[in-house]
DNA sequence: CGGAAGGTTTGATCTGGATCAAAAATGCAG
DNA sequence: CTGCATTTTTGATCCAGATCAAACCTTCCG
């Protein structure tokens, strides 16, 4: 059955579910594979569905009529992703890596919210946590400058993609899940300060980046003391 | 009794509860002033208690260590105040206009979320709600212009000081809850263009504003063409 | 009423990041 | 491998908003 090997059973929301539960839930799931930069859910659409994002990142956008753009958060698994009680979405999501999502369609989602108040409350736990982190990053966007946007940029990704790093160790790898497109929408930035920042902390030995897209970081200590605290 | 006449008893959480449920919080609620500039919450501080507020604006903060600050939120009459299910704030509270509140313990409202479903649907909700504000405000933050920052905030204001306001009214007048270092802590500008937009507005015709606190708006839609959309 | 204390406006100058422009990497299809 | 499209980097210049510096209002309290 779909959910005996699912990341989202353990940390994500279906975790709220008991076996019944489930079964019904997983009767009306769908698991289905998206590339990347497709659009997963439009602005002014009717939500049809929520889904459990599997692997991959999802980027939610939001775009002012004249094409400026901005990245009002990432969402990784086991994250779920939709905004309950609200008829019609008030912004854009896509797919900003190749991802694989589990998908419910929007009645049988409320159903179950009504029927379990632990799903409901680890809906509540994850919008608390989505909130959190939207004002952290309000800080950034107001407050910080570009060097320390990209630092902190960069330490948000090393947790959110290798969750063993945060705590002890003192280095860090991976793949960057965004463009410098992306990562300049999610800063407030223009892609040419987006890459110049990135270069001066090449250049300082902060960081080391190979292939454009996989960064290396030899000491996190020195990463963090340039994201501004 | 306390909630017979209160205004959070209706739009605000308490509107979830029953009779008897209403009896037992409000027998460890307690209601208090508290002027302009009173810390309600520190950061860092453990939560001792949860409150609605009943009049007057609240701002919530978050400092960087070399003093940048950024106001990450506004809360109205009657929203409710804290943050459920966290030991410890991660940000200030702090009362923008004198307010008065109505204080529970920390340990009566999680008895009573517990107790009620309803009740912690509500709260759900307003979380929701602040994250699609947080949002909203993470593009203001990040791709507008100050002329477009100020605007918006205006509008914010003017929607939520009178509601009556938002839809089909053409003028609006209000006092503004915030100085102009708080707009500027809003906005992530400094005093000094907050100042010189609002200048720009006032000899644009597109507002009045007497005693530097109460602004006039003869024309929303014209404040609306200005916000960027 | 005078006068100190905040809060606000106005002016002059500077600068971080945007904009405009082009070269260099990288990825891909044939 | 070659050639083309896309993404990224680098360079030159510009400007919105910051910073520095004064004046100007409101309160409000003795």
């Amino acid at each position: 059955m779909l959910c005996a090997s699912c990341e989202a059973r353990h940390g994500g929301v279906c975790a709220a579910l008991d076996p019944d539960q489930l079964a019904v839930l997983a009767r009306s799931a769908r698991k289905y594979e998206a590339g990347s930069g497709t659009e997963l859910m439009g602005d002014a659409e009717r939500i049809e569905s929520y889904a459990n994002v599997l692997s991959g990142v999802v980027k939610l956008t939001k775009t002012l009529s004249d094409g400026r753009q901005q990245i009002v958060g990432l969402q990784f698994a086991p994250d779920f992703l939709g905004r309950p009680f609200k008829a019609e979405s008030d912004l854009n999501a896509e797919a900003a890596t190749d991802v694989s999502l589990c998908a419910f369609p929007r009645a049988s989602v409320e159903r179950m919210i009504r029927a379990s108040p632990e799903l409901e409350r680890r809906l509540y736990l994850q919008a608390l946590k989505e909130l959190d982190e939207a004002r952290d990053w309000m800080v950034t966007l107001g407050r910080k400058t570009a060097g320390e946007k990209i630092a902190s940029f960069l330490l948000m990704i090393a947790r959110s993609i290798e969750p063993a790093a945060g705590t002890d160790r003192m280095s860090a790898r991976f793949d960057l899940p965004l463009t410098r497109a992306d990562i300049a929408d999610f800063l407030g930035l223009t892609i040419e300060t987006v890459s110049r920042q990135l270069t001066r902390l090449r250049a300082d030995k902060v960081i080391a980046i190979e292939n454009n897209r996989h960064v290396i970081v030899p000491d996190l200590s020195r990463l963090e003391a340039r994201q501004g605290r």
